[in-house]
DNA sequence: GGCGGTCTCAATGTCCAATA
DNA sequence: TATTGGACATTGAGACCGCC
């Protein structure tokens, strides 16, 4: 199982442990609304779970607007509003009532016929007769896929749509993994489009999501060049984790930052966790894998409890990191700086870049492949100017996953065993920064000791030169070498040059990915600037999603046997 | 806990033009 | 062709408050 599977399971595991709820949108495309589809689909459950229990009732139940924040993560206003248009629409009653010892409590109930009928009327089904009760599998069959909304995304994006878009992007973050159109860097196709259209969106308000998203460092975005340029997007999958395990902290300005200051003393992991309202999960789940879906149980992992201060969560790691500046501006997750190199990290064996196969590879394809004439360009990325990783990866592994420490560790002893094997820094391959005399740069490492990592050095260079005058370049990597010897470096720009050349490099496999890959097949033409599909990514595209289909499906199946458990609270009068 | 009112301002929808 | 960016008018969410 590749890192990206592994952190792609985690971060399912973790979403799943917290609760997620069902969104419906063909409710949406009824109700003209995400909020109020929200909503429907949750009283739907409710009502559900209710009748179930107390038929007698006729569907009444009750919930305070709190109860509906937690579950939906729609503000009492927002909820105010999604009620009036399901008031409007004749989904919905609401009857005020005093009950013995607990004052004024709103009691709802959803109008199933009138809302079977609308259904019924918006995909042109024919029925007979008239729905008059709850009917599972009828209802069912007319409101067609769900999609599963994590609730806790939605905390951490800092609201309601961008929680959707989220768990969408997750979603097709398993698909892509299931169908192997996911590159080895997470980057897979995706359209803007199709996505508006399965979530109901609108226009604005998904740019804004997606715009919020990216600046929050929770999803990172390519275009293909060419004349049809395909959209891929990647989802940071670890600084997701590590929010929901309490092991980062969210930038001040990023929508979850936000939220954070909002909730003040309110523990997340202590809401998302609470039992009631929100469908969580404790049968089987479908968990994906190389071989296809299957059926897996787990424990959810215990939250960790971070201590919320001043508004801000206070973690040694958070701190540590949060040292580093967003771009531009201070926007961004400071834990997200190095998506990749965060996820590498996290979830796989630590390799050094002397000793990487893999990094000489993608060195001699950077050699031959003039990048300038490469199909793809990137969009402006959050995370030009990472942090550089003090931490060792055993120490991060271990925030994550203190069960995988001592292997990390045992990992971590044999690799830095290996380079200290090295008679001599190897400066073959090394990438240079424009604008120094590389032979007298060369000669700077000599007599230096194996372990410098002279690729790092070199990047700290090009990356002071970038953002101030050096007057001599060689004489300021003279000073480096010094202090790395002295055990006195420290990197501040090392790690964003590093990362910006691997994403060129990113973006360079991606295109030869793409040109493999039956779904993404591209075929050349004669002026060498054009990319069409071929027939056969056109075939490949139809099994890509009937391959969704199917695992939509099995989701469905998975969410119905959930759905039709207890209710999740008892009346209180 | 829920309702109703007020004020401010961010978010949204709808255009259209620009871009790759 | 898909997507983005901007302008502008409108909507509605947030943050209060007091009251039942």
């Amino acid at each position: 199982m590749s890192s990206i599977e592994q952190a792609q399971q985690l971060a399912s595991e973790q979403l799943t442990g917290r609760g997620f709820i069902q969104y419906w949108p063909v409710l949406a495309d009824l109700c003209g609304g995400i909020k109020p589809a929200l909503m429907l689909g949750h009283a739907m459950y409710w009502t559900r779970g209710w009748l179930k229990k107390h038929p007698e009732r006729g569907g009444w139940f009750w919930k305070t607007a709190k109860d509906w924040q937690e579950a939906t993560a729609l503000t009492p206003r927002e909820q105010e509003s999604a009620r009036n248009t399901l008031r409007e629409l004749g989904f919905w009653q609401e009857e005020l009532a005093t009950t013995p010892g607990a004052g004024n409590r709103l009691f709802y109930r959803l109008n199933i016929p009138e809302l079977c009928n609308k259904l019924i009327t918006a995909a042109k089904t024919k029925t007979e007769g008239t729905i008059s009760r709850w009917d599972d599998a009828f209802l069912l069959s007319l409101l067609g896929q769900p999609i599963a909304y994590y609730r806790a995304l939605a905390d951490l994006s800092g609201g309601v749509i961008g929680g959707l878009v989220l768990s969408h992007l997750l979603s097709e973050l398993r698909s892509a993994v299931l169908t192997k159109t996911i590159d080895a860097d997470g980057f897979f196709p995706y359209s803007v489009e199709e996505q508006r259209v399965t979530l109901a969106l609108g226009t604005k308000s998904q740019r804004n999501a997606r715009e919020a998203l990216k600046k929050a460092g929770f999803v990172q975005e390519a275009l293909t060049k060419g004349q049809r340029p395909t959209l891929l997007v990647t989802v940071n999958l670890a600084a997701i984790l590590a929010l929901l395990t309490g092991k980062g902290a969210p930038g001040a300005n990023t929508p979850a930052g936000r939220v954070a200051r909002k909730a003040q003393t309110q523990e997340r992991a202590q809401i998302l966790s609470q039992e009631g309202n929100v469908t969580t999960l404790r049968g089987p789940i479908m968990v994906i894998d190389h071989d296809g879906p299957q059926t897996q149980t787990f424990v959810a992992p215990p939250s960790t409890q971070s201590v919320p201060v001043g508004g801000a969560f206070r973690h040694s790691r958070a701190a540590l990191l949060s040292k580093r500046p967003g771009v531009g501006n201070s926007e961004g997750c400071p834990f997200v700086d190095s998506r990749a190199a965060l996820l590498s990290a996290l979830y796989t064996k630590p390799t050094f870049q002397k000793n990487s196969s893999s990094a000489r590879e993608r060195l001699s394809k950077r050699r031959v492949t003039n990048p300038d004439d490469g199909r793809w360009r990137s969009l402006p990325l959050p995370f030009d100017e990472p942090i550089n990783p003090t931490s060792t990866t055993a120490e991060l592994k271990a925030e994550i996953d203190p069960v995988c420490t001592k292997d990390v560790k045992q990992h971590d002893a044999v690799d830095e065993r290996t380079v200290s094997s090295i008679a001599t820094p190897v400066l073959d391959g090394v990438f240079w920064p424009d604008g120094i005399d590389v032979e007298s740069a060369r000669r700077v490492f000599t007599n230096v000791p194996a372990h410098i990592n002279v690729q790092e050095l070199v990047d700290e260079l090009a990356g002071q030169m970038r953002a101030k005058s050096v007057p001599s370049p060689v004489g300021y990597l003279s000073t480096l070498v010094r202090k790395a010897m002295d055990g006195a470096f420290v990197p501040t720009r090392a790690a964003g040059v590093a990362e910006a050349r691997a994403a060129k490099a990113r973006y360079e496999t991606a295109l030869a990915d793409a040109k493999a890959s039956p779904v993404a097949e591209v075929v050349s033409t004669g002026s060498g600037d054009e990319i069409e599909h071929s027939n056969s990514s056109k075939e490949g595209i139809e099994r890509l999603r009937a391959v969704r289909q199917k695992v939509a499906s099995q989701v469905s199946s998975s969410l119905l046997s959930l759905a039709s458990g207890e209710p999740d609270s008892e009346p209180q009068s």
